[in-house]
DNA sequence: TGTACATCAGTGAACGCGCGTTCACTGATGTAC
DNA sequence: TGTACATCAGTGAACGCGCGTTCACTGATGTAC
């Protein structure tokens, strides 16, 4: 019972899609970037989306698309704009949760960890993808650029607070260690998904936090010089 | 001047290819497997490896690889277990190069970064593609087993020398986090190629190794209990 | 030593498919009169 | 208020391409006699 859903452009019977107001066809361009995010999260590679399945999630025909993004490379940038303001939206708000530098600190790391298990077709693209044209080699204009800021930002507060780092590291240093060990469990766990019987993600976390001098520490505090 | 190169099957006056002794037609999958893991130490995605490129590469024509192998998956898996045949090799033989296990662990890591900073595509292509048929989730039987079995001892040697890991590390976990931070680097620096000013990864990789207690050091030793 | 024949490694052509993209078209929206 | 018309968001059909794979075939290798 119940007929297949044959609805849409290209089915018989479709409705044809309302037309948008004159001079508001850019509506059309959101739902796109949408569907085509919302495809990427379960795909996590650009090359398996095509412009086909696009357009049907987003109730249109294929050309459609073309008067919204000159070209499929086009439609990526777009959507990965989009993906970085929200992975960088999302850590920073988790570090300006508390006061505590440390705690703060930690709770940036979770942050990322669980964007990257909510959608890791996501990390991978971010991550995967070539920059967006324009972005060379520097990497300050890079869209990770102002995550990377804020994590360096949260461990100097941690410095400032006393913190003796292990000799001649600097906050940049540390943040670097930090991002790769987070990106490392990130893709192997959760974006290859490699079979490994690993240790919570948290507790890994928090170690390797601790091992810089970072961690959340009640008691036997050294962070006073 | 100088003609273009044109040879080999499928071209005007192509030779064709002397056909090998009955019963050795299994010599040429040896030299398909050869291109084909050529041609991916460069494209670092299976996706991209197409028959028609192999076949060229192995210079026959595309028909003749189904000969050897039943299906593109198939050519894919034997490639692979090469190329893990290869890093463990490398990693195994680094640290049999010293007895002091603490330059014998940090020779692994560096002979680990090695491998993937001379063969990116092949890197990539090892944790990127879903492991061969047959090998589920323990990962007992996984080609990387036997390379992860190696760390873990060589780091086991490191505690049993009289280093005191930080609280409730044994050496396992401690091995995890290693890989972790190497995959970490390796991914985002060489394989993704991610736009940074990068310290160098010598340099990353042995203040990881300090951070864990595990370092070489020098002078002020505290290995012993 | 010579000839007829079986084997099977490798070939050339073609299959059906999904892809990114283009094109001429349709018809609701909005405006001019 | 009513009608003719311009605009342009969205459509349906098709393009050329590279892909994995299949098929009937070729012809050198090796063997039987």
């Amino acid at each position: 019972m119940g007929q297949p859903e044959l609805s849409g452009p290209g089915f018989p019977n479709s409705p044809r899609r309302r037309r948008a107001p004159k001079g508001e066809g850019h509506r059309l361009r959101g739902e796109i970037i949408a569907a085509a995010s919302d495809l990427l999260a379960d795909l996590g590679d650009p090359n398996q989306l095509s412009m086909r399945a696009v357009a049907a999630a987003a109730g249109v025909t294929t050309p459609s698309i073309y008067r919204n993004f000159a070209a499929k490379q086009a439609l990526l940038v777009a959507v990965l704009e989009t993906r970085w303001a929200e992975l960088v939206r999302v850590i920073v708000e988790a570090a300006s949760e508390v006061d505590d530098p440390f705690e703060s600190l930690r709770r940036m790391g979770h942050a990322y960890l669980r964007f990257a298990e909510e959608h890791p077709g996501h990390y991978q693209v971010l991550f995967r993808t070539a920059a967006p044209a324009g972005i060379t080699e520097g990497s300050a204009q890079h869209p990770a650029a102002p995550g990377f800021v804020v994590l360096v930002e949260s461990i100097q507060r941690c410095l400032d607070a006393g913190v003796r780092p292990p000799a001649g590291r600097d906050s940049t240093f540390l943040a670097v260690q930090v991002w790769l060990f987070l990106h490392g469990l990130i893709d192997l766990r959760i974006v290859q998904q490699f079979p490994f019987p690993w240790p919570p993600s948290e507790t890994l976390l928090d170690a390797a936090l601790a091992d810089l001098g970072l961690g959340t520490r009640r008691e036997g505090q050294e962070r006073d010089q």
